[in-house]
DNA sequence: CTGTTAGCGCTTTCAT
DNA sequence: ATGAAAGCGCTAACAG
């Protein structure tokens, strides 16, 4: 493979810790000599190996994104703006599929330990103890995404699940609802358990008694939705509105609904969360609670930079970004 | 970075060669000393280090995934599967979102050279010159996907474009459709301009004649679908069906067909493409062209990695997967 | 300011 | 069958 700093020694007439003494600015170097490499860097068009560099530097330029999956277009949406706002930065993305399978991330982990990535963003349920212990011994920054520490030992960034949920449930309640579902995830995610919460406090706010039966625990796809749905709706003395994990449930839900004869949003209300783009072309236009997706991924990437730059002295930050309703039509005033 | 081979060799009593012997089956060692070399490796916990080996055998278990984008599901399934792949043999994905931009593609390009990336998947229009001499150049193993190369000098995964626009088409005017809109993306991308083949051949076929003002170039997303709708519907004597070059952008036109008071598909069909997830789902039930998303990504993987376990003996292939058309709601025999 | 030299952790001749 | 030693391409003391 071509050209090596030793080339650009020669032809320069200097030593190659010269060369590479210009190229990374790590000492001075007199004006005509720089000059001189920097031609013959140019006229060779020469590149250093970040292999070699990497070995000795112990840092890669590569950062690892571990996701538990992209079937939901939060994620894919979430992939992209790391990659993007990385990729100004001269960092490239390794992507790392988990497929929520804690032996594959830790698997990965160690993979991405071994190739000296310089930093990794989880979007995974909660930092579980082996996690924990593995970014305790090895030092690797990281930013968990769409989970809040709250021991303060891990940078994390997300929206306030907690508050988002209890505004959507509110949402739902001040429309007149009274009967309201919760089609959540898995219960094991510390997100479902701090929505589920903030669910819970705003049925309790406003003198509503929770039921147990009311919650559905599945994933966050379309499927999901679907099968809760149908589930829902077999039951009698069904609720007048649905709160979702996410908008493909909703959908999910819609069309179960649909399936069962029934109109959203005049028959059942559903509640959509994230805010993807389809939220906004479905018919009738989801109801959400809105995610800055975007932001969340740039802000995730600008934390790992910081973190990456300050090394020691980086203290861990809890980065909350706002949320939002979106009022479209899949909720109305619930029918006298 | 803890414990090398150094520390295994000196535990266990030889040298660093031996060491490496037996750990990469390189050549004969005997069974004895091998036994204690792996239990030393064991004891250790011992792991080559990646990136020394890079550098010494120019590979890197490393393959990099060129995409457009991720807006579309399409791409989201793709990369997964391919992701899923490539981690059952023990590589890893490097990820690069090009946004369509050239500059930016040559740039990774020459990145995931330099990193030793052992192939790369190149999801974006058709190779270009600068492309095809940099694949020429480098000899690194690649395959193109959602592409069909004519000369036989590129592997390519994809599905039969023009045979898929034309079934699609034909299924149209069937239904008694004669006057079909065409909604593509931007011509330049190959993919576009045999869709387009399909489409007027399908036409032609059918005694119907072929109406540039009928086609809409825009891009593969919501909202290009509802632009383009927009623009449609506001016609006179607008068409009766339009063919769409995803999913996603019939559900865009599906929503401008809402907001211009059409119903679909009493006074309009649209035809999809893809079949993401969401077509099912979605109100009506997007009728749609099939690609085998999942599987079209498996053997991107699996062609790329043939192609690296084969080297020069290799020869390019093209292999097209079958599409299928899905009937479900969103189109129907043109009334009256 | 510049050159020489010793590695980073590993694979691979070349001897033995 | 095994070990010593020479690199892969680069950075970073250490001398001058």
């Amino acid at each position: 493979m071509d050209i090596t700093i030793k080339d650009v020694a020669l032809k320069a007439n200097v030593s190659i810790a010269t060369v590479s003494r210009v190229l990374n600015q790590s000492k001075p170097v007199s004006k005509a000599v720089r000059e001189r490499v920097l031609e013959v860097v140019e006229e060779l068009g020469f590149n250093p190996n970040p292999v070699a560099r990497t070995l000795i530097m112990k840092e890669s330029r590569l950062i690892g994104v571990l996701i538990p999956g992209i079937e939901n277009m939060f994620i894919s949406i979430f992939v992209q703006a790391i990659e993007e706002e990385l990729f100004k930065h001269n960092y490239t993305t390794l992507l790392c599929n988990t497929n929520r399978d804690l032996d594959v991330e830790l698997h990965y982990l160690k993979l991405l330990k071994e190739k000296y990535v310089d930093g990794v963003v989880l979007l995974t349920s909660a930092p579980k103890p082996k996690q924990i212990q593995f970014f305790e011994n090895h030092a690797v920054p990281v930013v968990f995404a769409s989970h809040t520490d709250q021991e303060g030992r891990f940078s994390c960034i997300n929206i306030d699940d907690y508050q988002a949920t209890y505004d959507a449930t509110r949402y739902l309640i001040q429309l007149g609802h009274r009967k309201i579902a919760f089609f959540g995830g898995p219960r094991v995610y510390v997100q479902i358990v701090r929505r589920l919460a903030g669910y819970k406090q705003a049925l309790a706010d406003y003198g509503i008694e929770y039921d147990e039966k009311l919650i559905y625990e599945q994933d966050y796809d379309i499927e999901s939705g679907y099968e809760s749905g149908m589930k829902l709706f077999r039951q009698e003395d069904r609720p007048t509105a649905i709160c979702c994990v996410s908008d493909m449930v909703a959908i999910g839900a819609i069309r179960a609904a649909d399936d069962s004869g029934l109109r959203v949003p005049e028959d059942i209300s559903v509640m959509g969360f994230d805010d993807i783009p389809i939220a906004k072309a479905y018919r009738p236009g989801i109801t959400t609670v809105r995610q800055p997706v975007y932001e969340l991924g740039v802000q995730a990437a600008q934390m790992l930079l910081k973190q990456i730059r300050e090394k020691e002295d980086y203290v861990p930050e809890v980065k909350l970004l706002p949320h939002e309703i979106i009022v479209r039509g899949s909720c109305m005033t619930v029918k006298g």
